[in-house]
DNA sequence: TTCTATTGTTTAATATTTTAAACGATTAAT
DNA sequence: ATTAATCGTTTAAAATATTAAACAATAGAA
């Protein structure tokens, strides 16, 4: 069960992330301060038509509310000797946000692509969606029977079904960070 | 936001998929058939309690009792100057991949964060996760209870119903790359 | 039919939540 | 120090939820 979820003090936290007083949340909520003081201290269990109304006040959905205490808590921030190495062929590095890709609904990476390197003719993935911006050199992607040469600051986007394939054709090294939902390998 | 959400026939349905009578679903929760039948009907608003303990009989978290809604040829190139320009507070510049938002499962952004910006004190999303990589300066990440300084090549990524907040503490621009799922605003 | 068991509903009494207003504490300005 | 404003808390009264018990309807068995 959700062994220790409390009512009050989650309220609590939810309205002073908001930067709201009892009064003000009491206010948008159309409920009296003193109900938001009761309830934050646990003496009341609040009815479920008051607490949504406390709730639109924020807002903040009911299952938004209650799902809070589902949030694990896992690891949040990777220093880049950190990032996961994946295996990349000739002369590109995959470097993915966070190891355990099984828990999370993206994966994050940061692409390095030698001169000259290429992902190869064609390559079909799961069913997913794709993004990412150049930060450096050069990237040329065919995504279907588009092609176009990207540099620093352009970007793409696409349908991960669709056959595509990533190749930079200049001298100097290209660096991209890329977005893929759900993780694809 | 939950607009029209019916608690009573929330209730009703679940039971029903159970196999439960009202009177064996109340013996189950420590509750009187009567006040079953009087939240199925929505005479009453239940208490958190009352709900949470006729949860329990059947079982259901609450929060997935609270739980209705769900998460899901275009254009693939963009040009640096073609990326949106979204509404960026105090010094902070959001460029988003693709304009269309709601089509799109992955919500794709080159942010860049001037010397001394910061998002503000907090804020609450939705039920979504978010991740990113570091280009370029400093850029520091609050979320939950922890706290770090990221430079360039590092990264993060967490689940965006925890509250947090992004600033750049350095003189030098902050250019970040990220990614989040699904689209948050 | 008649009995028994089960179903969901209703009602008066009880228990709890919610309100409205007052209270004390804190902060900032004069 | 003294206002004035705002904060969270408290309390008696009002509103609402919950209980316990009775009610009505259905179904199956004797």
């Amino acid at each position: 069960m959700e062994a220790d979820f409390d009512v009050g003090q989650r309220l609590r936290g939810v309205r002073e992330m908001h930067s709201l007083s009892q009064r003000e949340l009491a206010k948008r909520a159309g409920v009296t301060n003193g109900t938001i003081s009761l309830i934050e201290q646990n003496r009341v269990s609040p009815s479920i038509g008051s607490l949504r109304k406390v709730l639109q006040g924020i807002p903040m959905a009911l299952s938004d509310f209650f799902a809070l205490d589902a949030v694990p808590r896992q690891k949040v921030f990777f220093a880049a000797e950190e990032l996961l190495e994946i295996a990349g062929a000739g002369g590109i590095s995959y470097q993915q946000v966070g190891r355990d890709l099984g828990e999370r609904a993206l994966q994050i990476l940061h692409e390095r692509y030698a001169p000259r390197s290429d992902t190869g003719k064609t390559l079909l993935r799961h069913e997913s969606e794709e993004g990412g911006v150049v930060i450096r050199g050069q990237l040329e992607i065919t995504v279907g029977d588009q092609r176009r040469l990207l540099g620093p600051g352009d970007a793409y986007y696409f349908d991960s079904r669709l056959p595509h394939r990533f190749r930079n054709p200049g001298d100097e090294e290209c660096e991209v960070v890329s977005a893929c939902t759900p993780p694809s390998f």
